[in-house]
DNA sequence: ATATTAACCGAACACCATTCGGTTAGCAAA
DNA sequence: TTTGCTAACCGAATGGTGTTCGGTTAATAT
């Protein structure tokens, strides 16, 4: 086959249908063949609108940062990191296959840049110096990905009669892991308020 | 070459140069290849000693977790919870190319679960439920997870310019970037101390 | 002394990302 | 309208990957 009279491939296409086959499959089963084949069209083609594998990983990663809401700092930075950190968290357990690609820094362009941008400029504007504006965004950041990285359930094995043998202190985990999300959840959110209670009374010097 | 007379290989050995070729040239190109190479071997020598890749990352993995305190609950559980992610936190800054291994879930046995019995143990012992005992560990895990994955440094380009065309609020990120280290390890702070404070005052029947 | 197993090699297999030359459609300029 | 250029596809090839398998010999157990 030439060029063909319209075009089989987009970016976009290109971009979303690699997230949903990481969705599907997982993000170590992805590769240029099977997003080709999905896409039905030779691997060698995908070259065309992309440079490499890690630039359409890049794409994806950057369309999982637009659902993340950073528009919150208008009713004060306690809503603001609130409302930050809950959509971050939520964009990412929607996609937990892609979480390695954000947590490792793959992807960082563009709209990540935006996104911190906008926290940081909202904790100065609330009067935060810029130092500390970062620390705060920093440490709620790293709450965000090692929840997404590490939910409770990855953490246990398969296989319920070692820790009955072996750790008596984990001896109810089988039974936690049925509500593995709710822990999850939980753990987020308490981490989360705790932070931020912490940062209390706020900014000496609002300007 | 048939069997040696004394062994080549063992699988401390092969496990101690897969870290060191990690820390040195990054995850991603430790290939089984590369390892057999500097051990002057042949690739295929290294599955009598290992199943698989995979299992060598385990093992990795499982050694970095020998270098984390999860003894100081004696003095109580916020020197527990301290000590615990601090020391969990070094271990893995000190090896941040293997981050990815221990986030991904990937060897999550033997080491992870003693850790893990360990530090809610210590929660347990001094009173809290254990259901919020697993909360609170959570939390701080995802902290410690969080930190050690995307450090500040990451979330930058090397390209300064690109900030002050675009993200003013951003502006003096190239000047905080010389400092990275130390905001890495302010924000870890930061999130850790308030955490910890926001379970004040503890629990509510220590028995 | 004999059988078994352990630890190595070397050659394969199937897959991977990527590159390159070739083909033809669309488009811009003359 | 013809000419030239670029864009979007194909198909084959390159060098890399994890892993398997049959072979060889040393160590070990019987």
């Amino acid at each position: 086959m030439a060029r063909p009279r319209t075009p089989l491939l987009s970016p976009d296409r290109i971009r979303d249908t690699a997230l949903a086959l990481i969705d599907e499959h997982g993000l170590a089963s992805l590769s240029m063949r099977r997003l080709a084949e999905t896409l039905g069209v030779q691997a060698s083609s995908l070259y065309s609108h992309y440079a490499t594998k890690d630039d359409v990983l890049d794409a994806v990663a950057n369309r999982l940062v637009r659902d993340v809401d950073t528009s919150d700092f208008r009713h004060g930075w306690q809503d603001g990191l609130l409302t930050w950190a809950r959509s971050y968290h939520a964009a990412l357990t929607a996609h937990p296959n892609c979480v390695p690609l954000i947590a490792s820094g793959t992807g960082r362009r563009e709209q990540f840049l935006g996104m911190a941008n906008s926290v940081h400029g909202g904790l100065v504007g609330a009067g935060w110096p810029a130092r500390r504006a970062t620390e705060i965004s920093g440490a709620v950041k790293y709450l965000v990905i090692g929840a997404a990285s590490t939910p409770f359930a990855s953490g246990f094995a398969d296989d319920v009669q070692v820790y009955l043998d072996r750790y008596p202190h984990l001896s109810q985990a089988h039974r936690l892991r049925d509500d593995a999300g709710r822990i999850d959840h939980d753990s987020f959110e308490l981490g989360l308020t705790c932070l931020i209670a912490g940062l209390e009374p706020g900014p000496r010097r609002p300007e």
